[in-house]
DNA sequence: CGAATCTTTGATAAGGATCAACGCGCGTGG
DNA sequence: CCACGCGCGTTGATCCTTATCAAAGATTCG
């Protein structure tokens, strides 16, 4: 499938052994906006994608491969995320079910995609895409969707690294996840605090102290590390304001 | 035109007087994928959007606002940005000429977008994209390059936001917006400290700070508060790596 | 020239990072 | 089955970067 030669050599600090994989969060709702790309999923129809499985804290593509495809999430979570060369890491967004990622207008991807946790995707090749296109235009005007509301989230995402505190920062991660748990007042956190830390713009050490916080307030409980009870829904969107 | 309401009653602490107007930088390169929606200057050309003349710090539009049309630079600067409850900013991006702005998924605008000196746009209604969009395909494609650009951008602009330091943030903001100054050494800001500040999510007086480091270190030479020299381009950019 | 705004600089405070150590959970192997 | 080891998470002590508070230059414009 892709070209993945030696680039798991990145993943110093942050590698880790395959997560035991919880139970998978449900699908956040797309709408009716949702289905084109999804035809890959009916069979019959000629596959514009290729199923793809990929086991927690593997690599998808990394930063400067060639972006031959895009990808769209069936199940799990997947972090996409850029590396600065001494270690430091930001993650732009995590992806879950219904979600697309790897857009690319360039020819090589600028960011770097792995699976937080035992997950699936669609790959679809861009070359395969422009025969697509051709006689579908609804598809791309999905493709804008997603690219469009990727561009909101950036932007929501921006507000929080540059104008927000800890707590805040911490508050609303809560918040957003919460959204993708079926029951709507526990919580499981698919990643690691690594991987809230630097979705955050945080230290591993600083969201773990937030969490307590949180919870030492009685906004949270904190079952497990992966396991957050939601006490005081309300008093944690003020503290977002 | 749009429907600005008492809507600048948002810019407490960033109003001012119209900037003066300084010689506007050229265009980034757009190479060849900029045609399309360049068609406006065609004349003779069914107009495809309505010029817009818009003074410095005047809201083009605002959060929440019903997001009819989108827009592009044609000349000057705008920025986009988030404004919290408590007075806090966030901004986005800043665009100049041929860059596009305001795309949304949904109804309203999530953003606002403010000139930041006297500035002309194009602005496109969206009900008139629907009927352009049936008859050029070249159009989607378009837009959905520009979604894409300003999404790999956002990702660019978060890990300045989370992971960076306040001189590797302004070295990296006098690089970027070099690159738009015609004579490569001497570059003209068209924003103020507060700009720069909330776009790289410091305080103004951090940045002003940082450019006295900057300039104390013999990277640059801060001719006058919006007027910078660089003395050694090299090693601003090794600040980043 | 003087008022208003913007920018710079200084002194101090605070939020978060860093350094360090310990505990917990879990899988492995004796 | 228990002991051990290892990754991960929590907590504590301290440091450092950046924010905040304050005031003095610059710059612009009426």
């Amino acid at each position: 499938m892709g070209k993945s030669k030696a680039m798991m050599a990145l993943l110093t600090k942050h590698r880790s052994a395959e997560l035991p994989e919880k139970p998978r969060r449900t699908a956040p709702n797309l709408a009716k906006n949702n289905s084109l790309i999804g035809i890959a999923y009916r069979p019959g129809l000629r596959a514009a994608g290729t199923v793809r499985n990929i086991t927690g804290n593997r690599q998808i593509y990394g930063e400067g491969e060639d972006a031959d495809a895009f990808f769209k999430v069936v199940s799990g979570v997947v972090r996409v995320c850029t590396f600065l060369s001494d270690g430091r890491r930001q993650i732009d967004a995590f992806h879950v079910s219904g979600d697309v990622f790897g857009l690319e207008t360039g020819k090589a991807y600028s960011l770097s995609a792995e699976a937080v946790c035992a997950s699936t995707v669609i790959s679809y090749r861009r070359s395969d895409l422009a025969r697509f296109e051709e006689s579908n235009k609804a598809l791309s005007r999905q493709l804008l969707f997603y690219a469009m509301r990727g561009l909101a989230r950036a932007q929501a995402h921006s507000v929080l690294l540059g104008r927000r505190t800890a707590i805040e920062k911490v508050a609303a991660f809560i918040i957003d996840w919460a959204a993708y748990s079926p029951n709507s007042n526990v919580v499981t956190l698919a990643m690691s605090r690594q991987d809230i830390a630097d979705y955050l713009g945080l230290t591993i050490e600083t969201v773990s102290r937030t969490f307590s916080h949180l919870e030492r307030e009685a906004f949270i409980e904190v079952t497990t590390a992966r396991q957050i009870t939601l006490k005081d829904r309300r008093g944690l969107r003020d503290l977002n304001n």
